[in-house]
RNA sequence: GCGGGUGUGGCGGAACUGGUAGACGCGCCAGACUCAAAAUCUGGUUCCCUUACGGGAGUGGGGGUUCGAUUCCCUCCACCCGCACCA
């Protein structure tokens, strides 16, 4: 008699180890197997594993165990994210160098990482705070600024207060610092630029083919990079003595079809122009001022009224030089997007017309519907407070009279260029994404500010420029700009005194290129070898948060571009397929007094009454919800992995949520799963392991060919479901075999054996730890994890009888076995057989009988 | 406001190209074992009527197509997510 229990802290260990000093994860450069290159997104150190982080690495391991199965030589490489804030924060609070800070969380997350038992190739670990790794990153950025993919301008920036740093675009949510949560600032500064926007299109048309990409990311790109075509138009400006501005207006449009409802300009409070007439008009700077003190939250715009200011000049119409319209300064035109100025076309814009109605601008229709009347539209229309957006033909327009809108657009676009007054253009939302950032704790920007010579790149030959260890943090702001010594040097052009930049790179420079360089993790000189990078590449299966679908993942997607235009690499796309998995929750608690309560201060009765446990009073309690330290909902999985194992943790993820949906931690969940490993343990033990004589199928002994059968079943269900991300649905089916073979007490004894080597191979990958040991257990040679992938016979899925369902007039009545060749005059005798098919014949004709070969009879009657 | 997604028992969720709705699990109920508990095992568990046999209703609401709809079409509702003064 064995151990009633499944000791998973025995067991545990020791395949782990196994699988260490068998080297099994190894990724061997050359093999004869095909690649497929497994990524999970890398983690920031933080020092703990979290819930979030377990997920992630499960989903990852499961692919990668699945394909090693099916015979792929798989890369599953893991590391460390290792530059960003958190690391200076803790300098700043506890006084603990950032450097000494993250590499103590990496020694300790890479221990907490053992226990899990991840297929994982540490021979490649990287970690991205190394002069090892971003050396490369330097080179890199001296070539992209040969490629003119890289440049410096001075620019209107979003400030982070907090953070004392800049934020690109993506970085911003709802008007948002995304890590510290408090609204940015506006700041004009000389910053690097990457030059996305060069991709645009590319970036944007390539999405197409991103085919193994969930639909919603591909969509948030969409619209991130937001294409639009129009026209650009310039427009003469006049002063009001009508004299015209040596420089004319540039003016982005979707909409040159509805040129003639024109009824005024307006330009952004940071255009040059309103920038230039603020000078002699303090009225106008004060206007300006204001609305740059506005905040760019969502309430703020919400609330913003749409204000102008008249600047007295007027802007002649591009099609009628008799006909001027106002120029405004208006509050809600953006200097980031287009030319940073519109003509205001009221009757077919809603912001143009609720502008128009507060300053009294004339409205006037130049479209209208097909059908409609016109000249009553036009009326209605030019009296009320609606905009017509829809399509229609466009009226008193003179040339374009008739025309709908695409073919008025185009006419449009055809005379203004005819005129030489502008172009047909498509413009981007997408900006570029600024790197600079104004900290200490990421990757020095390679480049010498000389005052004669400009900003000159640090030779190759000085790569790397590596971070001071003696900086300060006991004041706000960078401490590389306030170091003593370090930004010192000589100019490489003209040798004469210089200063270093101080900016360091933003911390998602580092991230968009490390899938390259786990292909050639330990390249000295250079980031990877191309051959190398060529042969990986790209990703097969990425896997991670929804969270980066317009940050990390546009930004890879552009690195990879660029390194490819720099002679890195040869792909364009970094990562063939993406799953994004939903977040971990869990039921939070509150107090009465609204505090949150963690689950180990409360008490919940039989009735479903939860209680705090210091005093007895009420807990309410809210939803699931994404764990997090201030909502005192997370659990640690460190400690759950101690008391249930990390396969019970593995399977519960698993099996309670489609990995795409976020899911719910429950204890239930958690036990059940551990009771269902002790009941695979327990299968295990009352198997025969010499019994290895599979005798073929035999009819004559029903429950083993019966239990053989649904062993080839399993394999069909559970190799489909892994292939296609079902991982609850392969739980499922695995449990389902597992009851069939605890209730085949009449199977033969090399039935059963087979049948529970196959449920210990189909479960491998979602628990690999007590599979091995039961694979060890029925005397199977060599690892579990070395096995291939069991192959089903189509042909024991063939059965004799089938079960058919009998509907009366589309309503389940019973059923009929029948052979599964049975003719349809066969079926539909049986089908009227039931008695309770009959009893709904009662008084009524059979008006005709349905009948689908191996599906159902349908009785029609009536 | 624009765009996208989701909606199935007490709960998480299954259901291939329209064909036995609720697989699998959690929870719950009953029983076995036990002095007792835990663990384990057996049975039950969508709702309503019925001792049972059986019948009726049922996949967010309403309508449609079909012999047959969770699945296809129209419409409405609720919740979630993304973007948001983008010219």
């Amino acid at each position: 008699m064995s151990d009633a229990r499944y000791n998973f802290k025995e067991v545990e260990p020791r395949w782990q180890k196994a699988w260490a000093d068998a080297d099994v994860f190894a990724a061997p450069d050359t093999s004869d197997k095909p690649k497929y290159y497994v990524l999970e997104m890398f983690p920031y150190p933080s020092g703990r594993l979290h819930m979030g982080h377990v997920r992630n690495y499960t989903l990852g391991d499961v692919v990668a165990r699945f394909r090693k199965a099916q015979g792929f030589n798989v890369l599953h490489p893991m590391g460390w994210d290792a530059f960003g804030l958190p690391a200076e924060n803790a300098a700043l609070e506890r006084g603990v160098h950032p450097g000494t800070w993250t590499r103590q969380n990496i020694k300790d997350m890479r221990a907490q990482f053992g226990p899990l038992g991840l297929s994982l190739d540490w021979s490649r670990e990287i970690s991205t705070c190394e002069p090892e790794y971003y050396r490369h990153e330097q080179k890199m950025f001296l070539d992209f600024l040969k490629h003119g993919l890289a440049y410096r301008k001075e620019s209107w920036v979003n400030w982070d207060p907090v953070e004392n740093t800049v934020l690109a675009n993506e970085q911003v949510v709802d008007g948002k610092g995304w890590r510290s949560g408090v609204p940015v600032e506006r700041r004009k500064l000389n910053q690097w630029f990457l030059k996305i926007t060069q991709y645009a299109d590319d970036l944007l048309q390539a999405i197409d083919v991103l085919e193994r990409w969930p639909d919603k990311v591909r969509l948030m790109q969409r619209n991130w990079i937001g294409r639009s075509e129009g026209a650009r138009l310039q427009w003469t400006i006049l002063t009001p003595d009508g004299t015209p501005l040596k420089d004319k207006l540039d003016v982005f449009t979707t909409r040159p079809d509805t040129l003639f409802g024109a009824s005024f300009c307006a330009i952004s409070p940071n255009h040059p122009l309103a920038v230039q007439l603020a000078e002699q008009n303090t009225e106008l700077a004060d206007f300006i001022a204001d609305c740059n003190r506005l905040g760019t939250s969502e309430e703020a715009i919400e609330k913003a009224e749409k204000k102008g200011f008249d600047t007295g000049l007027t802007a002649q119409h591009p099609f009628d030089a008799e006909w001027e319209v106002p120029v405004y300064v208006a509050n809600f035109v953006l200097m980031d997007y287009g030319t940073g100025a519109i003509f205001g076309c009221p009757g077919h814009d809603q912001r143009d017309m609720d502008f128009a109605r507060k300053y009294g601008l004339p409205v006037i229709c130049v479209v209208a519907p097909k059908d409609a009347d016109a000249a009553d539209f036009a009326k209605r229309l030019e009296e009320g407070d609606e905009a017509f957006t829809g399509d229609g033909v466009a009226i008193k327009s003179e040339f374009m009279d008739g025309l709908e809108v695409d073919a008025a657009k185009r006419a449009a676009i055809e005379k203004i260029e005819a005129n030489k007054q502008g172009e047909g253009v498509v413009q981007f939302r997408l900006r570029d994404w600024g790197v600079s950032r104004q900290r200490y704790w990421g990757c020095p920007i390679p480049v010498i500010h000389c005052d004669s010579c400009g900003a000159v790149p640090v030779p190759d030959a000085d790569l790397p420029v590596t971070l001071p260890e003696d900086v300060t943090f006991d004041q706000p702001g960078n401490p590389l700009a306030r170091h003593p010594t370090w930004k010192k040097t000589k100019c490489p052009s003209c040798g004469k005194d210089a200063e270093r930049e101080t900016d360091t790179f933003d911390t998602f420079f580092e991230s968009s290129w490390y899938f390259a360089r786990f292909c050639d993790p330990k390249n000295e000189s250079l980031g990877f070898d191309k051959a190398l990078a060529d042969q990986w590449l790209p990703v097969d299966q990425y896997i991670g948060g929804v969270e980066h679908a317009v940050l990390h993942l546009l930004y890879s997607r552009f690195f990879t571009r660029a390194l490819k235009d720099c002679g890195y690499l040869s792909v364009a796309e970094p990562f063939d397929g993406l799953f994004t998995q939903g977040m971990v929750g869990h039921e939070t608690y509150r107090g009465e007094d609204g505090t949150w309560l963690s689950p180990d201060e409360i008490k919940r009765f039989d009735d479903g009454r939860y209680v705090r446990l210091t005093d007895d009073t009420h807990v309410h309690v809210g939803r699931s919800e994404k764990m997090s330290k201030s909502k005192k909902n997370t659990v640690d999985p460190a400690h759950i992995i101690g008391t249930y194992g990390a396969d019970a943790a593995r399977l519960f993820m698993l099996s309670d949520s489609p990995p795409e949906r976020d899911m719910e931690w429950t204890d239930a969940g958690i036990e059940g799963a551990w009771r269902y490993l002790n009941r695979l343990w327990r299968l295990m033990q009352d198997v025969d392991a010499s019994a290895t004589d599979l005798p073929a199928v035999d009819s004559h002994d029903e429950p083993s060919a019966s239990l053989v059968k649904a062993a080839h079943k399993a394999i069909a269900q559970v190799t489909d479901a892994l292939a296609d991300f079902r991982y609850n649905a392969a739980v499922a089916h695995i449990r389902e075999f597992s009851n069939t073979i605890g209730d085949a007490e009449k199977a033969s004894a090399p039935a059963r054996r087979f049948a529970v080597e196959t449920l210990a191979r189909l479960a491998n990958p979602l628990m690999p730890h007590i599979t091995e040991e039961m694979w060890s257990a029925l005397g199977g040679n060599g690892l579990l994890v070395d096995q291939p992938w069991p192959k089903h016979d189509p042909a024991m899925l063939v059965e004799d009888t089938i079960t058919l369902a009998v509907q009366v007039n589309g309503k389940m009545r019973g059923t009929i076995d029948v052979a599964a060749d049975a003719d349809k005059d066969t079926c539909e005798a049986e089908a009227l057989k039931l008695p309770t098919v009959q009893a709904q014949m009662d008084g009524k004709q059979v008006r005709k009988v349905i009948v689908v070969p191996g599906k159902i009879v349908n009785v029609v009657v009536g």
